[in-house]
RNA sequence: GCGUUGUUGGUGAAGUGGUUAACACGGUGGAUUGUGGUUCCAUUAUUUCGUGGGUUCGAUUCCCACACAGCGCCCCA
């Protein structure tokens, strides 16, 4: 038996009751930002990644999804959303309207990982890009669409976790920093983390394995090697964080796993027990070189993405129900065969009409179409007989309080309407 | 990439080295061919118990490998 695809899953039943319901819930969302919405390639030439997103990062190095296609052309599947935004923005020279401009997606991305709950290597994302400002106002508004978010979820419990990396100049110095400190301790640490001696020093101190040391807790603080405007910058958007009434930490080991970012980088985390390392629901930071690295002018940016499986996950745990379920209005069913043209004209009538319905294809008897009527959850039953056919009226059965009506055929929509009128404002 | 536990139908699952793989839910058909959702009956895994190989007279059960899933790391959303 053909099974899929390691790491995968199908979106069927629920789950695509809460895909659907929660992507219309952040249309609505992105609207009320001016944000636009951007669909890109799942995948891109890979240079993109490689050299884009940053060739000493776990995601890029390690887990991407490469391959040639027949042309020869090296890609690979996005494994995180961001780049093709970018991309496609220099490539369409989006740069070129009135910034700033907001961008947003959701869909797959890809990363060949070992899979666990919350985690798969074919995963959902929704993003935000927001180009164009280095203004930190921009920062905090982008971290305020995460919050505002899961509180219309109703996700309660999550806390935002804050941190800068300074500009290129602090970023620069506090990197010199923690070589020399870490010079002398290189063989007290992990083997990953003297790689990123090497190549990406910032990251040892978000190691797990080293965290506890004693060294970790004496090393040199981001914070006091921000230059003056760095320093601003980051103050800034916790003054505007504070206007907006965000809760907020500073937590000076947040690095990230993607090396675009400058000064502000935040993580959403959900405080849900039994989620581990998997609490991470959001994260996201500002790129102010991302755009001029990847080919296009110097455009600075901040943006966040949010994964959907940890936080259908977490809506799960705190028993949060967000699907919104569709039941048909009216189930029709006919008596004998010779009613089918008539059942799918009436049909097909009412379904323009705007009503939801369903029909019995099997002609079945009549206690397996009502059967069939409760599993579907019709609020209205139709039954066609000769005896409607010929007299141009209908009997139509409500099916929550039992009540029969003779309906004449033209006033057929009226009667509907006036009976379903109330339930379709939900 | 490392460690660990598991895998029986549409679902939840019980079970055993050897005759019909329990029970429940769901599905289908019927009792009740123009009025049901209760009840009752029948039927619903059987070239089968994740796949392949081994031990055995005989394996779903024991052993090995692989695949997949869960959990813990690493990493990350």
């Amino acid at each position: 038996m053909l099974q899929k695809p390691k790491g995968t899953y199908d979106i069927y039943g629920d789950r695509a009751l809460i895909q659907l319901y929660f992507r219309k819930l952040v249309e609505a969302l992105m609207d009320k930002y001016n944000a636009k919405y951007i669909e890109t390639p799942i995948f891109e030439a890979s240079e993109l990644f490689h050299r884009g997103v940053g060739e000493t990062t776990d995601i890029v190095s390690k887990e991407t999804y490469d391959f040639k296609d027949r042309g020869d052309r090296n890609l690979t599947l996005r494994p995180e959303g961001t780049a093709g935004v970018v991309r496609s923005f220099i490539e369409n020279k989006l740069y070129a309207e009135n910034l700033p401009l907001k961008l947003w997606y959701m869909g797959p991305m890809f990363r060949y990982e070992r899979p666990q709950a919350g985690r798969y290597r074919e995963f959902y994302q929704f993003g935000v890009e927001a180009f164009g400002s280095d203004d930190p106002m921009m920062d905090a508004d982008m971290i305020g669409v995460v919050v505002n978010l899961f509180n219309i979820l109703g996700l309660k419990g999550v806390s935002v976790n804050i941190n800068t990396l300074g500009d290129r100049e602090s970023r620069e110095s506090y990197r010199k920093a923690l070589l020399e400190y870490f010079k002398p301790y290189l063989g007290d640490l992990c083997e990953d983390c003297q790689r990123r001696y090497e190549k990406n020093p910032l990251r040892i101190l978000d190691c797990k394995i080293d965290s506890g040391k004693e060294i970790m807790k004496n090393a040199p603080k981001m914070i006091d090697y921000l230059n003056e405007e760095s320093k601003r910058h980051f103050d800034k958007v916790q003054e505007y964080l504070k206007a907006m009434g965000i809760d907020f930490k500073v937590n000076s080991n947040i690095v990230r796993g993607l090396d675009y970012y400058t000064h502000t980088v935040f993580e959403v985390q959900a405080d849900i027990e039994g989620f581990g390392a998997q609490n991470t629901l959001a994260a996201g930071g500002r790129y102010d070189h991302l755009v001029e690295f990847v080919g296009g002018p110097s455009v600075p940016g901040v943006g966040f993405a949010v994964g959907l499986e940890r936080l259908f996950l977490a809506l799960e745990a705190e028993g949060i129900d967000i699907r919104k379920c569709v039941y048909p209005d009216v189930y029709i069913f006919n008596a004998d065969e010779k009613q089918k043209p008539y059942v799918l004209a009436l049909a097909n009538h009412l379904r323009l009409a705007g009503f939801n319905v369903e029909i019995d294809y099997k002609t079945r008897n009549f206690k397996s179409n009502f059967k069939r009527a409760d599993k579907v959850r019709a609020k209205y039953i139709i039954i066609i007989g000769e005896e409607e056919v010929q007299n141009k009226f209908l009997t139509i059965k409500n099916n929550v309080t039992k009540d029969e009506y003779k309906v004449e055929l033209d006033n057929l929509i009226e009667f509907l309407d006036e009976k379903l009128g109330d339930d379709d404002e939900d």
